[in-house]
DNA sequence: TTGTATGCGTTATCAG
DNA sequence: CTGATAACGCATACAA
């Protein structure tokens, strides 16, 4: 592997001429700047990233925590933010969090110690305090996706979920439903609550009451949906629509339905939250909201390197979701609804 | 951040000290030990892990490169990978060939600059000759994930393809089915040629003979599934049981054969190969030769930890696929088939 | 515009 | 067992 010095060398100029010539950001003149070229080419030089980053303390690499490095979600967002950052030649390096506060921490500490120029982190345990501590005490830009803590509402990129829980019952409301359960995500998460909150504005907006005898807490896993629905039925309650505070819950939820001889969208029209790829594939196909996840990815490397110094991009941090609609919900038919 | 020398003032020692006392590779008598240990943790120490690649010329990182940073098959494999790698205090490093052979040379060159200790790859479009040529070429450790290449297979981790494609057909000529047809992936790929042997393997010792006329190549994905099928019903040939290169072929199979009004399994059994997350969710569950890709990525990351110098790890190289029965293939039954 | 010299934080060699 | 000190490869302030 070729050195600096010996580019110089070979080019019969200095060290520091060579640097000028890699970095580009100082005056040289052409005829050298060639010279320089060509015996960097010829001895296929690459700059030592360690010695670079030791010299100037950056990295030209931007570190990202996902829950999970398997699953549609994360995978869709570490692509488009991959490719945003690989296209201005720098790196990403992504660690998972694997679903527990202490793998979130570690996850953070490592991405740290590489000195990475900013941090992507979709944290699904650490508390707003914590992450607001954190942020105070490093001085490595922090960009949080998925996520909205007030105090750092530049640092965010976020869906409007309120939105997002007001479209999905909407949806329902629309087709004539008037019974509708809910079955959130964990209420310590705020995306939750605030899906939550949407579904009690469309009731509102719709003069439907609020009955709390509708609505379950899940924990957004396949087998939370079945369970809450479970619940739901031990309530000897009445519903003929229901919003999942995600899809995983809301197949779920089918499945449950199914198994106690309900067909859906006949007996009971299912609302979704995400729009994964398995909702596109599962029977029936899943109505859903639809989180522009590649977008995420992409503003949050853009933001990334804004953050990391260097770039400019325009970044939008706030999305709205829009609603898919498959086959898993249906107009309110009275004949021959059964459900609940 | 503390440096390695404020660290050794603060103890009253030399900073070869402190680095014998972080490294823990020499002796050092335990009184200074304790004295260096309370000085690192009252200033919070951490070693520059830039200073420390520079001087030792490791980077305590291992690289991989995978088709997409999205979907289910590298989800997984990067999930254990990184387990594995990160339980041993170093870190993964991915980046993603996209499926241009462009952007495969681009991502190994990026890993290879970053000074890996040894890379992990899975190629899908680079030749067995340009991968030799580079391990040649390179002194970094290279592991190849899902493909043999006959002069490395030390540093493969690979499935047995033949008795995989064996599997599939077996399964179907048990069941008494004796028309059964073939949607290969990419022949160049040898994984799928390896498939396709199996299938003619399967053939061959059930005493039927083999018909090109069923057999028809496709390009593992979803669309390229439904135009093979398209292309098997022009050919006007008869078959009650099918066997995909891969899962998504598969669905794009199924899809395909309820457009033309037949049913699955009742007309036409469809076996797939993967065992996706997808294929347990879809109607019906899809039958599938199951890859075990969560140990391909713990093993490739412990041949990885083998190869970048220090561990040694028991690797196993070859895979056995398992058959998963769903409900996409069913008994042979003449009365009611009608297919193809 | 170009060259010289120094520092970045560690590791490792060689004395002591 | 411990301490100096020379690399490691590059960037950059300061000179020329």
């Amino acid at each position: 592997m070729a050195t600096i010095r010996e580019v110089s060398k070979r080019a019969g100029v200095s060290v520091a001429t060579v640097s000028r010539v890699v970095n580009g950001n100082q005056k040289v003149v052409e005829a050298t700047r060639q010279k320089v070229l060509e015996a960097m080419s010829e001895l296929g030089y690459e700059p030592n990233s360690f010695a670079r980053s030791l010299a100037t303390n950056k990295s030209e690499t931007i570190g990202m925590v996902v829950g999970e490095l398997a699953g549609p979600f994360f995978g869709e967002m570490m692509q488009f933010a991959e490719r945003v950052i690989r296209d201005e030649g720098k790196h990403l390096i992504i660690t998972s969090g694997h679903a527990s506060l202490a793998e979130e921490r570690d996850a953070i500490e490592f991405l740290l110690k590489r000195r990475c120029d900013a941090l992507i982190l979709h944290l699904d345990l650490m508390s707003d305090a914590e992450i607001l501590k954190r942020v105070d005490a490093e001085q490595t830009p922090i960009i949080l996706v998925n996520r909205l803590v007030p105090e750092l509402i530049d640092q965010c990129i976020y869906l409007d979920n309120e939105a997002g829980g007001y479209l999905a019952t909407q949806h329902l409301i629309e087709r004539g439903h008037r019974r509708i359960a809910c079955i959130t995500g964990p209420l310590y998460k705020s995306d939750a609550r605030d899906r939550l909150t949407g579904y009690r504005n469309a009731l509102k907006m719709a003069d439907i009451p609020y009955d709390d005898q509708l609505v379950v807490e899940g924990d957004y896993l396949e087998q939370g949906g079945e369970a809450a629905l479970e619940r739901l039925f031990r309530r000897d309650t009445h519903f003929t629509g229901l919003v999942a505070g995600n899809d995983l819950m809301a197949i779920g939820v089918i499945k449950a339905l199914r198994r106690n001889g309900l067909s859906v969208p006949d007996d009971c029209s299912v609302v979704g939250y995400d729009d994964v790829v398995m909702a596109g594939y599962i029977e029936p196909g899943l109505t859903t909201v639809r989180v522009p996840i590649e977008q995420f990815g992409a503003e949050a490397g853009r933001l990334a390197l804004n953050l990391g110094e260097g770039h400019s991009f325009a970044v939008q941090h706030l999305f709205q979701p829009t609603l898919v609609e498959r086959a898993s919900t249906r107009v309110y038919n009275p004949a021959k609804q059964k459900s609940g």
